[in-house]
DNA sequence: GAGCACTGC
């Protein structure tokens, strides 16, 4: 195997001569890096103007400072914030506060390894819980945290990874009493964030999980009277909005991880800033006046922003210019190496990578991102097969395929200590990069890419998803070199120049601008606000509005002066995308709830039913045949999940896995399917509507049922017979051949989603009669009327 | 005649 070449001119072969090469190259910034950072740990507050972070400063992966991550040019240097900013951020006018401390990084890490729900909590005493908070980087920065935060309505707080901020400031905001006797919620962007987080908290605190501390995610709550903090996610936080517009409940509402920017967690942002208006008197308090406009009201509410990287000035400009925060984190360091030429073959790079780092380098796992499953099972392949032909005296190598869809037994693989002599590489998705941490990394590989969806949008509200492979930004680049600097220094070897490197997106865009906004539009139409009026930090395009409303419209949400109406507050409190709880509206009048619940609660699960594997696609096939319903793939789903819960209802948990195995269902999915369906129906039973009633033989009342949300997705067979022809839209589409109804001549369908490959296919498809659409098409002119 | 990253109620 050729070598590749990283940086100028060295190989990843000689690791400290490449090192070398890079620190002379970046020497003026390193040698200045070195200077100004302090020599012990401290505490500098400082209320004078500092610009905290400039614009497009990335992340200190390697907080130590030393040789590492910086490039040549001056504005990527990483440095610890100080007083002794860079000439380019003088003058900057922001209310920037220093809180800079060195600390220690701890034992205890979020989010760790939480494939099978466990918490991270250790089993450790009290006391010694209590020692490992004072260690945290964070605890030296205590006081002046509570007094920045008693100070003002809103703390844009930004904490490098380690540093302890979401596990601390809850407990400093409770026990300074700054909190005063309502509950403070912490949003979290991931569920496993939220329950695990909740747990370690508990356990500092001294108590049982559902005492003082709580948790709230969809399906699961552990809390009770005397809970004080609150972790969640910012998905169940928007939905009690619904029901408490001003969160009445809480004091203070602390939104985490804001730097990825969820289309949830810019909406709380958004409301949080017209509470803060209500709850606190109107105004913001500016530097005067601290603590003065809390008196206004007799519930004030306080808002702390905290963020990890980036971002941090532009959420203090969205609150007025607020107090911008800095704590430091510690990493170890990592050094980086880029490729001298670009590489055409990823996969192949990363091949011929791994056995570079493999033969020359100590001991130490290896992590490869990839962009998905496909790369990741021939990458497997080749390594294995090399692995093979290697000298007996080399160490052996274990690979790890990690990706969402890999099945739980397979994915907690990872977690297993590896055998001696042994190095474990693990290939894996953006999996790994944020949802969960691999113990043990030394060596990353990054491909510098990964997949993206993007809606392409189209003004009467169909559209459709393309999955597409592309090139990742500089802060994802910089959260996978971080993987390896968790528990020692490590390296990270990037498969792309660093010309590659400095061309790549500084973030991605906020999802608010990349996805459908009907759901949003439609919760914030319940709390009587218009998602075009509103003030976000990144507006979303006019078209992608545009589109959203004229789905809400298409589906009777709302009327034509743009007002919610019944049906609207109604498909609200459905846990479901709009277009899905207008089918189980429907459904009502049709009489047939419990076959369209079963579908819906199946079409919003995480992952698909049926497994597709390209090898066995044939037996899937065969075996799928004894489920299918001529009407199509909906009530082919009705007949699967019926099956299952015949098996499930008599066989043991091994034999109904074992089944499923035999029919390529994904059990995961029929379990989850089955825990949406109790919500649905609970929340059905809430609005009095009997979900009992069924279609017996009749399922043309489920496909009319399903066809009232899924109007915008219903297409006209063509002339050529093969083809069709989306109703409400321009595109020319084809049924998916995984459908029960490829090859299958029907006049007019509906369809779940359109994926765009090679054609535009309809995938979930069912069959309609032609006068369904006749139907529609009068009852919409009589409401344009 | 097929090729799906991740997350949320």
């Amino acid at each position: 195997m050729p070598a590749i070449h990283f940086g100028d001119g060295s190989t990843a072969k000689n690791v400290e001569q490449a090192g070398q090469q890079h620190r002379r190259l970046s020497s003026p910034a390193s040698s200045k890096l070195q200077r100004m950072s302090p020599a012990s740990p401290s505490v500098t507050m400082n209320g004078k103007i500092n610009g905290v972070h400039p614009n497009g400063r990335q992340p200190a992966v390697n907080g130590s400072g030393k040789a590492g991550l910086q490039s040549r040019k001056r504005k990527h240097v990483y440095m610890d914030a100080s007083d002794d900013e860079p000439a380019d951020t003088k003058g900057h006018k922001a209310n920037g506060v220093t809180i800079n401390v060195n600390g220690r990084d701890q034992q205890f890490r979020r989010n760790s390894g939480n494939l099978n729900g466990t918490s991270s909590a250790g089993s450790s005493k009290s006391r010694e819980l209590q020692e490992q908070r004072k260690q945290l980087p964070i605890a030296q920065g205590r006081e002046a945290l509570i007094e920045q935060i008693a100070n003002h309505h809103v703390t844009v707080l930004l904490g490098e990874t380690g540093s302890g901020k979401t596990t601390q400031v809850p407990q400093y905001l409770l026990e300074s009493g700054i909190a005063g006797s309502g509950i403070i919620a912490v949003t979290q962007p991931r569920r496993v964030a939220a329950t695990s987080l909740a747990a370690r908290v508990a356990a500092e605190q001294g108590t049982t999980l559902g005492g003082l501390v709580g948790y709230s995610v969809r399906f699961d709550e552990v809390a009770g009277p005397d809970m004080r903090i609150k972790y969640m996610t910012d998905g169940m936080l928007v939905r009690e909005l619904l029901s408490d517009p001003l969160l009445t409940r809480y004091s203070v509402v602390v939104v985490d991880e804001a730097h990825e920017r969820t289309l949830r967690t810019d909406l709380l942002i958004t409301k949080l800033k017209t509470i803060l208006k209500k709850r606190n008197g109107g105004i913001f308090p500016e530097g005067k006046g601290k603590g003065k406009a809390a008196a206004t009201s007799g519930n004030p509410l306080k808002v702390i922003i905290m963020s990890a990287t980036l971002d941090a000035e532009k959420f203090s400009k969205f609150y007025n210019n607020c107090k911008i925060l800095y704590v430091k984190g510690r990493q170890h360091s990592v050094k980086i190496y880029h490729t001298a030429e670009s590489q055409v073959d990823y996969v192949d790079a990363a091949l011929r990578t791994f056995f570079q780092i493999h033969v020359d380098h100590p001991p130490g796992d290896v992590l490869i991102f990839l962009p998905g499953q496909e790369d990741i099972e021939s990458l497997d392949k080749s390594i294995r097969l090399y692995a093979n032909r290697l000298p007996v005296d080399k160490m052996a190598v274990m690979t790890c395929p990690m990706f969402a869809a890999l099945p739980p037994a397979q994915q907690a693989k990872i977690f297993q200590s590896t055998p001696t002599n042994t190095r474990k590489c693990i290939l894996a998705t953006n999996i790994a990069e944020t949802s969960i941490t691999i113990p043990g990394i030394k060596y990353v590989i990054d491909t510098g890419k990964h997949k993206e969806k993007l809606h392409l949008a189209h003004d009467t509200g169909s559209g459709f998803d393309a999955l597409l492979t592309r090139d990742i930004t500089k802060s994802s680049a910089m959260q996978r070199a971080g993987r390896a600097g968790r528990e020692d220094k490590g390296y990270c070897f990037r498969l792309y120049t660093e010309e590659a490197f400095e061309a790549m997106a500084v973030s991605s865009e906020p999802e608010i601008r990349r996805t459908s906004l009907t759901s949003a539009a439609l919760q914030l139409k319940c709390l009587d606000e218009d998602i075009e009026d509103l003030d976000f930090m990144d507006r979303p395009d006019v078209e992608s509005i545009m589109s959203a409303l004229k789905s809400l419209w298409f589906l009777n949400a709302i009327d034509k002066s743009r007002r919610i109406t019944d049906a609207g507050r109604s498909m609200a409190a459905f846990p479901l995308e709009p277009n899905l709880a207008s089918a189980v509206l429907e459904s009502v009048k049709n009489t047939c709830t419990l076959e369209v619940i079963d579908i819906v609660s199946v079409l919003s699960s995480t992952s698909k039913l049926f497994f597709d594997i390209s090898d066995e696609r044939e037996a899937a096939a065969e075996v799928r045949r004894k489920f299918r319903h001529r009407s199509g793939d909906h009530m082919t789903i009705v007949n699967a999940l019926r099956s299952y819960q015949d098996v499930a209802a008599t066989e043991s948990k091994a034999a109904r896995k074992e089944w499923c195995r035999k029919q390529y269902l994904n059990e995961r999915t029929l379990l989850e399917a089955i825990k949406i369906r109790d919500q649905l129906r609970a929340t059905c039973e809430k609005m009095g509507i009997d979900w009992r009633t069924s279609a017996q033989d009749d399922e043309k009342l489920v496909t009319k049922s399903l066809f009232r949300g899924l109007v915008l997705h219903s297409a006209l067979l063509q002339p050529d017979g093969i083809t069709f022809k989306q109703v409400y839209g321009r595109s020319v589409i084809k049924i998916h051949p995984g459908s029960t109804l490829a090859d299958q001549k029907v006049p007019a369908i509906i369809y779940d989603e359109l994926v765009y490959t090679n054609h535009i296919y309809a995938r979930g498809v069912s069959a309609i009669p032609k006068a369904f659409l006749a139907e529609i098409s009068i009852q919409i002119k009589n409401w344009v009327a």
